[in-house]
Order: structure tokens, then C-alpha cells, then sequence
DNA sequence: GTGGTCTAGACCACG
DNA sequence: GTGGTCTAGACCACT
């Protein structure tokens, strides 16, 4: 369900944080759904128990899923929230290269035609699946 | 003439070299100009000299300052290369934003209304005075 | 594992550089194995962890290894690279010398000669055990 | 009559008494011949004339010139053992550059007939002229 | 004075 | 335990 890449320089714990948040934004996680248990997920990526717990501990301080003890852990229901976050992230990363691009001198006009262009056929680099 | 922020997690050392390509690409600093040294630079920014040192050392492997044992160092003269690299990287975050956008389903149209918005009234967080 | 020279003029951190470069040309330490970790590295030199860090993160930036916050530094795969790398250097040092030759009238006879008798009883100045 | 490189990392001093070496050797420099005062050829190149003064001394202690006070630096008349000493380390250096071949598995054949190309067509990257 | 190398500590995030 | 960053000193060669 969620690739992990070792080369990646970002940390392990953060690589499960953002696949699942990837996979509920895409609906294929939805509310309520149940996630795997924290020692079946570590044995499918070969990693330590550690640190699965840790990104679902994270998860759930994000809101982004909810544990029941002796249960398991669950995608719970505010994805609207998650979306609108990941927006809000969106928007300023779009900024800061915006602005970037000005000290560059690339004209407004360039730009919206790279968007369009990417947009079309953006080669993709996705570390989900 | 450059500022870091040391609540800021990246690394001082790539702040440093951040700053003075920066300085560069604006045409602030020129070719061949000196650039303060390393002592006093680790002075002025309060910080160890091994770090000025550190980023003044991988500025040079990047072609973009050369130094003179005894003597100091200077900006080197083919910013047309570094400014050309710049670009690169900034199609490169450029492309991966869209492509996430459009996995928020986010519109190419809202996309390229943002990119106006922000080129006309974009907020500066620059790292320079 | 690998030895320096004290004596050598040559900084420390490269002689690790060429140390590591030089087994993995030869094949004795292979991809994706385990590099000794900086610490007990530098305990067994008898230098500073710093020198060590050094000298990884230079390897890391050529490519030959690859480090894992937390886990450790391991040979990276594409070892064909650089002995193409290697081959490329060598054949300039011997461009350099072949025109000194010339210059103190050395016949080309001579010199391939030469190179013969020391393909078959060349003194090894070697760094390592 | 020589040229230096500020780029070059290789000291400045060093660079003189490498050039006054080759000029010697290519018999440019004839034995007794006066050579530039300190300070005349200090404001030719543009560079300290203690520079100057380190590189003659140096070239004094290898017997390469001889100095008379008050009356200026002349070239001394062993040329024979400069040429001897040069070859010496010409071919140390062929030495240790067929070792290494050895260990990159370039064959003997290889080798010679690279150094017959490189004696034919070899492309110079002299420093003086 | 300059840059280049090195040391012997330290703290952090990660696994 | 690991690598990554940083400090506050030091010494060297060079100009």
C-alpha cells in the first residue's frame, strides 16, 4: 500500500506520514477506515515497529487518524481539514517560487505557460502507490 | 550584507551559501569581487569561522566563488551558469507543485490566477537586507 | 582497513577519499556494503570523528557511498562510474607527463620502454593493508 | 617570459621556480645568464616582490641560480643536474601512474600505445611562454 | 592578514 | 547506536 524509499534523505517516519495523508487525500484511505497494525505494516516495509508508532502518533496529533486501544487505528472523518491544509502548503510553496522566479526575471506570461504545460504532462515522481 | 536566521532549521552553513547566490544572482555582488573573510565574516554573523569556512568551501566546489590561499575570496566570473542552474531547480519545484495540484484537484485556471496573484502581490520572505 | 601517512602531505581526509575509492575500485568492498561508522572509524585511525564526517560527505557528493541518518554509510551501486572516473584522470596525469617528456627530449622509444619495465616490476607505493 | 595563474592553486613561488626551471631546461635560460631583479620582475607579474624573493632563494638553495650581492641572479652552469633530477621525477611519477593502471586492469598494450598517441598529438597545458 | 586542515568536544534527529 | 551540524579553539603555508 505505502512505498518506502531508504535512499530518501527524509526521515522514514515522515515517508509513512505522507503516504497515508497521500492516500486518504486520494480517497483510496477513507473515514473510518481501518489502517494496518503497527507491527503488520513494520513487517511489510522490513522496518522497526518504532517507527511506524511514531508516524502514527504523529497522524493522530495531525488529526488525521484516531486509535482505540486494544482496537487499532482509524482514518477519521475531518479529510476536509487535511485537504484544506495541504491547499494552504500548496499556496505557499507557489509563492515562494512566484517570488523567486520575479529575482529571476522570468515574465509572468512564462510562467502560467509552464504551469500549463506541466499540467498537461507533468512527468510525475510520486513516492506512493 | 547577509543575514541568518537561526530559528530557521535549515543549516547555517547552507543559509550562507544560499545567501551570497542569492547576492549574485541579483547582481549585488560582481564578478571577481572579494567577499568579506572568513574570520570576519564569522564575526559579523556571530558564528564559528569553521562554518563560513564549511559553506565558502562548497560555494567554490559549486563554481560560483574561488579562493586564493593568502590572499582571500573572490566571486567567480560565469554566473551565466549559476543563474542557468537556478532555473532549472525552479522548474523542477514548479512541476512537482502542479503536479500535486492537480492530484487536489485544484483547476489549471485557479492554478494560473495564483501564479498572477502571487507575481503581482507576492509577500517576500527574504533572508537579506 | 585503510591506512594513512601522517608523514604524507596530503590532507588526511583525502587519503580516506582515495583509501575507500581505491578498495572499492578493487573490488573489496562491494556495493551496498557497510562502511565502518565515523566514530569507531576515527577511534581506529586515531583522529577525529570530524576528519571522518569529512571525508563521507565528500564520498556521499562523488557519489561512491551513500549515508542513512541513523542507520549508517554503505558503498553506492554504480561503481562503474568511477572507474570510468578514474581511467579518465589517469589518462590525463599521463598526457601531462608524456608532454614533459617531449619537452626534456625523452624519445618516445624510451618511454614505452619504460613503461613496460615498470608494468612488469613497478615499485607499489601503496596505502593500504 | 613567465607566465603565472592567480587561479592555479599551487603556490606562487612555486609557480615562478617551475617556470624559471622550464625556461632553463629548454635552454631559453642560458648558463650565466642574468635574470630579472626582484623587484623589476616583481612589477612585471603584478606580485609581491617577497615572492619573488622566496622563489629566488629557493632556486638558489637547488643550485639552479647563483646570486652575486649588489650585482643581481644569474643562471648556474649545471643545467646537466637539473635535466638529471627532472627525468628522476618524471619517472616516478610514469611509475606510479603504470601501477595504477595495473590495478584499473589497463593492459600494457593499452598503455603504450596511449603514450604513443599522447607523444604524437598530445594537446599541451603549459604554463609559460 | 588570508584560506586550509584538524582537534576534541557538543547537541540534535533518527532508528 | 547512527549521521549531521556546530563550536572554539589550534597550527600551517602563503602573500
Amino acid at each position: 500500500m505505502i512505498g518506502i524509499d531508504l535512499q530518501d534523505k527524509r526521515p522514514l517516519y515522515l515517508q509513512i506520514i505522507e503516504g497515508i495523508e497521500s492516500l486518504t487525500l486520494k480517497g483510496i484511505l477513507k473515514p473510518n477506515e481501518q489502517l494496518p497494525s503497527v507491527r503488520s505494516l513494520a513487517m511489510d516495509l522490513s522496518i522497526s515497529p518504532n517507527t511506524i508508532q511514531r508516524a502514527y502518533l504523529e497522524l493522530e496529533k495531525r488529526g488525521i487518524i484516531y486509535s482505540l486501544s486494544g482496537k487499532g487505528s482509524f482514518i477519521s472523518e475531518n479529510s476536509a481539514a487535511l485537504e484544506k491544509e495541504k491547499m494552504a502548503e500548496l499556496y505557499r510553496s507557489l509563492n515562494e517560487i512566484v517570488v523567486t522566479a520575479k529575482t529571476l526575471k522570468i515574465s509572468e506570461k512564462k510562467l502560467r505557460e509552464k504551469v500549463s504545460e506541466f499540467y498537461h504532462c507533468g512527468k510525475v515522481g510520486d513516492f506512493f502507490d
